[in-house]
DNA sequence: GCGAAAATATAACGAACGTCCGTTATACAT
DNA sequence: ATGTATAACGGACGTTCGTTATATTTTCGC
């Protein structure tokens, strides 16, 4: 199986900011007191973009609802057309970033049985899904510890959920043979942290010239060596 | 050499709240208005602790200082002779915590030559200074994108150095033959990442049962895993 | 144990915040 | 061409922010 392009990858599981802000439209019917889903969508995406930039330069609390009027292009009062409060807003976009991942892995792991392929297909998906939507997950990471009680505990089971995904594949290989005797959930814990560190360092990365189908590649061959090892 | 337990390197290397106020107060001796400096120390201490507090929970911009005062045990004016203003407070732990790993990590690794020593050493001395101030640097990975431009600047200065040691240490073991060839920079950059996950998600490695010993165990047979492969 | 000096507490300021609401502009139907 | 539903505007409200000026308490040499 030859592998994705960032471009197709995008394409055939819907990872770019419209595509999100068009199902929270859906999701939200009643909520937005605009009627046409067409326009909704349209200044939701324009609100939500310019929170990204926004909150990912200065922080969520340090952003203003007055400047998040002005880089969107909307008023004051306008925005409260689509969000119910500031609040809202970061809910909003975190709840949406963790169900995407959730359902993108889901997607691009079925019908891949052998453990090995299911480690490097798992690895690609998670680098290219947050590579089409760096800004969401780095305001995911740096937003999440700030939310309520309620919100965190979601925030971190779906961290945890990501991070199953990648231990059960050990184990799987590790039954198979594949694999050394590691301890499954704490090199779970390693690759979930060198994905990571590809959204929120992607400056550095870029710097290097190293993109994402190269890390992909970096982060595979690290785990298997990693897994190789009889501790 | 017989490995540092958590007590003795902190002891050793001064990693405590209270050294670090200290050496503030010295370091700023006339922009505090509190002559003794037993006296500041001890409520400098109180309100860095209490900032790291709050700040860790809710974010420094959502931080007020009457909660901190409140926090601190000082009252709202009083604060004010110890910080010139709140954003000082936050560029003062920052700066304080970068220079100081940058401290521990050139005194720990004085005296040792060989590659694979340093390899293992760099990485238990990032840990256990982590692990000793996990709330200062914790504080400085989540606020240092609001800071700044130079500040800014200082603080990824800091972070590309300490990455830069694990690089040099990693191209030292090429020369010397014991590690492949893949290349350091990309090496080092995974290498951080791991490190930096131990104070990012220590509630995660608590709930394991996992301790910073271990954990620098399985880094460094992770990081010699990764290094045997001959990309 | 008294008075100057130092340290802390209290109170107040202007600015800026999130939110709301009366009004105006736009689009579609009649 | 007129009337009605829809959307967006922008200022004002009460609150709370960081900061500062003033008052009070504590400390300590004599």
């Amino acid at each position: 199986m030859e592998r994705p392009s960032l471009e197709s990858f995008t394409a055939r599981h819907h990872l770019d900011s419209r595509s999100l802000c068009a199902q929270i439209v859906e999701a939200r019917e009643g909520a937005i007191a605009v009627r046409s889903a067409q326009a909704a969508t349209d200044n939701l995406t324009r609100i939500i973009e310019a929170t990204l930039r926004l909150a990912n330069r200065k922080g969520f609390a340090a952003m203003t609802l007055r400047e998040l009027a002005r880089e969107s292009g909307l008023s004051l009062g306008g925005l409260y057309a689509y969000i119910g409060s500031k609040d809202e807003l970061a809910r909003l976009i975190q709840a949406w970033v963790s169900r995407t991942l959730r359902r993108v892995m889901a997607s691009a792991l079925e019908d891949i049985d052998d453990s090995r392929s299911r480690l490097a297909t798992a690895i690609e998906a998670h680098l290219l899904t947050t590579e089409a939507l760096r800004e969401w997950f780095f305001f995911l990471y740096m937003e999440a510890h700030h939310l309520a009680s309620d919100e965190r505990r979601q925030a971190v089971a779906a961290e945890r959920n990501s991070e199953q995904i990648f231990a059960d594949i050990i184990r799987q290989g590790q039954a198979d043979g594949h694999y050394g005797a590691m301890n499954a959930d704490i090199a779970a814990g390693l690759v979930k942290a060198m994905l990571q560190d590809w959204y929120l360092k992607r400056h550095k990365h870029g710097e290097r010239g190293l993109d994402v189908a190269a890390y992909a590649d970096t982060v595979t061959a690290a785990t298997e060596a990693l897994l190789a090892t009889r501790a």
